[in-house]
DNA sequence: GGGGGATAGTTTCAGATGAAACTATCTGGG
DNA sequence: CCCAGATAGTTTCATCTGAAACTATCCCCC
């Protein structure tokens, strides 16, 4: 029976082969450059955006509904509805059935951005994926996919 | 009430299929997970970490080379480094030919560290990956590549 | 061989962020 | 009813982070 060393020359990690450390750098250069397109013109900030962009499409939603559709949490959520309504971005009445729910929205200001960024932003992205063929992309898409399932299954439970 | 009826010719922006953003959460959680493995057990920040792996593959090398491998920038590297450091996790010598440079090991007590965790690392990743076949490894690779030459060329310039 | 500019690394300061505590409201069981 | 616990959202505090300023050393070139 061979030796049961555990320390064979210790498996290697090397950072350039590490899934995750390569989808973090390449997506943190992704997410900077449009981030820019929306800090620079409008200042917003990337939770900021991300609210914005889903009061842009559905209206009403409460704090937590954009919390559950952004992957952020509640306190980001707060903190940029704060900021965006000191802007005149966003509008908060009162649910009339329950007292604790705030219904969001985004004001004519607040549409205004929304309208100009969405087509930087999905310009933007397009010429990120301009690097792939048709049937790649709808590989990348997939390959998302079945990975996001796998790790939430991890995750779940966890925080 | 006039509510507004989305103009159909403004192309719709779904974060759920916006590839950055979903790529973005994607890899959150991923990072999330693997950082737990070495915050809960041994305190460290991803920086620190990203230091220690690659001075467990390269001993000796200077803070910028640190910070280029990891894609961190020199901040982050200086104050991971000081904290190592503290933690008697990485020693640092003087370049003998460049009074600017300075040399960063892992002291012994981080080497055991840095291959406790290293096969740790390697296991999450696998599980992660054990939802891919080979083949969509394979491609995932590739397409990450292409992106990631994707995303530099249009960053030229920017740091 | 001395000065201007580049490079390595650290420090400072101000703003961002996360965890936990807090307020207010709602709901269900006695 | 009313109390215990759940839920929505905000605030606080301590930490982290990024940008810019700073120190120290080196290199080029006149």
């Amino acid at each position: 029976m061979r030796n049961s060393v555990r320390r064979i020359e210790l498996s290697q990690l090397d950072l350039d082969k590490f899934v995750p450390y390569k989808l973090s750098v390449l997506t943190n250069r992704m997410s900077n450059a449009i981030a820019r397109l929306y800090s620079e013109r409008f200042g917003l900030s990337i939770p900021e955006w991300r609210a914005m962009a889903v009061l842009g499409q559905t209206p009403g939603l409460s704090a937590r509904e954009v919390a559950e559709r952004t992957a952020m949490d509640k306190v980001q959520v707060s903190r940029a509805v704060a900021s965006l309504m000191r802007a005149k971005r966003v509008t908060r009445t009162g649910d009339r059935n329950d007292g604790r729910v705030t219904r969001l929205s985004l004001t004519p200001k607040g549409e205004a951005i929304y309208e100009e960024i969405v087509p930087l932003a999905l310009h933007l992205e397009a010429v990120f994926l301009s690097a792939l063929s048709e049937a790649e992309r709808e590989a990348l898409l997939g390959l998302m996919n079945k990975l996001s399932r796998q790790v939430e299954g991890l995750t779940v439970g966890g925080t």
